[in-house]
DNA sequence: GGTTCTCTGCCGC
DNA sequence: GCGGCAGAGAACC
């Protein structure tokens, strides 16, 4: 996928941490920070906090978050709940229950009944910026897609969202379709629908804070690390900026490299600087 | 309730 | 860039 119109080059460091959480996934046991450490050929004290520095997430976090992804997966095809958990690595039902709601965002005999079949009301349109799609779960606007192609928009938000089942064409939401397209028409004017991101947690606090950087201002990718307390975090929010799947409603454009100069965007530089342009007017005129 | 592991701020090389 | 300590906190038994 493209991601990233001129990415940083990968870094040693990179390359490591990738090795680990390979390791990491595959590992039966989670790893302890001592087995990682030696792997690495680092002090656990060091290899921590590049993992860290790399990933935006401690080396147990990632771990977490892996099984929680297993679950989430097995789920709907398991025999049981608990068997789902128990091949996923919790140690016990208990231990599982303790965080479903965190994991899942609901219990888990509802995610597996309903979780699998979510449904997704979708439609494309036009603006300003060429072709935009989107999309919205049952809980809010999951999907924002920008391009010039409408064919290879659908093709990412299957790709976003594979198992869910895809509702195309629905009159009714064509209105919605023209509300979104009316805000990245003055993105001042605030999206009034809620939103259904789904990331990891780290994600999850990069988007929120995006979302507080207000239109006509910028912030550069170190000052969004600082925002979020993961000072060192810098290109795990690179990462994350690029995994937005809202465009303009979590406003990853407002983020420059440091000296100011526009960075990379995944829905293409051009429509960036078309943003960044429209809403510098908007903030000094009128 | 004690132990072990994780995490981070701070410092030294 | 890397290692290590101190001390707090979480996880585990």
């Amino acid at each position: 996928m493209h991601v990233d119109d001129n990415a940083p080059p990968v870094s040693p460091h990179a390359c490591m941490v990738a090795d680990l959480c390979r390791h990491i996934e595959h590992a039966e046991p989670p790893p302890t920070l001592a087995e990682l450490a030696v792997k690495a050929g680092l002090s656990p004290y060091h290899l921590h906090r590049v993992f860290k520095a790399v990933t935006g997430v401690t080396p147990s976090d990632y771990a977490r978050a892996h099984r929680a992804r297993r679950v989430r997966d097995a789920l709907p095809g398991a025999a049981s709940v608990t068997q789902a958990l128990l091949d996923a690595g919790y140690a016990s039902n208990s231990r599982f229950y303790e965080e479903s709601n965190e994991v899942l965002g609901m219990t888990p005999t509802a995610y597996r009944a309903g979780g699998a079949a979510m449904q997704i009301r979708f439609a494309i349109g036009q603006s300003s910026l060429g072709a935009i799609l989107v999309a919205q779960s049952t809980r809010g606007v999951c999907a924002i897609l920008l391009g010039d192609d409408p064919d290879l928009l659908l093709r990412d938000l299957q790709d976003r969202f594979p198992k869910a089942h895809l509702i195309g064409g629905d009159a009714d939401f064509e209105q919605t379709v023209a509300h979104v397209v009316g805000f990245i028409e003055a993105p001042r004017i605030g999206l009034s629908l809620p939103l259904d991101l789904q990331g990891t947690a780290f994600q999850l606090r990069v988007w929120q804070a995006l979302r507080s950087i207000p239109a006509g201002q910028t912030a550069s990718y170190s000052d969004v690390a600082q925002r979020i307390g993961s000072p060192s975090a810098v290109r795990a929010v690179a990462s994350a900026c690029a995994a937005n799947p809202v465009a303009v409603a979590v406003p990853c454009h407002r983020v420059l490299r440091i000296d100011g100069s526009i960075s990379g965007y995944r829905w293409g530089i051009e429509r960036k600087r078309a943003l960044l342009l429209r809403e510098a007017a908007a903030a000094t005129g009128a």
